[in-house]
DNA sequence: TTTATATTACTGTTTTAGCAGTAATATAAA
DNA sequence: TTTATATTACTGCTAAAACAGTAATATAAA
């Protein structure tokens, strides 16, 4: 899924009636990163991507069997963050 | 969402039982990446990202209203693709 | 066809991500 | 406590992302 942004992008780029260069323009990133992500570029920093996907109303989600834990989980940040169950792999 | 990824991964790693440097050596990436990301640095190439991702079995998935469009497309690709049914913003 | 726009492609330059190395601090275990 | 490990933090260095500019090609409209 991740490897077909680009044509995501570019679907969505023309369902907007949008050229590359005005995406480029409204997203605040050069022309050639719109291109190159078109093309299949996947070193492109996230930040960058981010611009792009809020111009085009697309949204990113991470998913995992574990995020569910994850958004049950206490609003713990730093240090005094309650340990986690532990959870032995081996043995 | 997006812009919890860093704890997103810290909470994942967590519970993998790894240490920064582990998953760092595991994803094939450097130690300062993996601290980065957890502190929430979002100048990270999406490759990068993936690497660690796959480790913690974190997959992406993109979100939008035109996504099932996008699903439903035709495989196309290249110049003899058909257009869209153009969209009219405006007017 | 001609004309205009969009896309692809290639530059050189600037910025910066990623990196290993090191060290200091923090946390956990003995 | 002491010891070991993990995390945080700060270095330069190198590779490369991002950029504007330009130009060639492709596509669409007149």
């Amino acid at each position: 899924m991740i490897d077909e942004l680009g044509k995501i992008i570019r679907f969505h780029r023309k369902k907007s009636g949008l050229s590359q260069l005005e995406l480029a323009n409204m997203a605040g990133v050069g022309k050639t990163v719109v291109f190159d992500m078109e093309k299949g570029k996947e070193t492109v920093k996230l930040s960058t991507i981010k611009k792009i996907l809020d111009v085009l109303n697309i949204t990113i989600s991470f998913n995992s069997q574990l995020m569910k834990l994850y958004r049950e989980a206490p609003r713990v940040t730093g240090r005094n963050a309650k340990p986690f169950p532990a959870v032995t792999l081996e043995k």
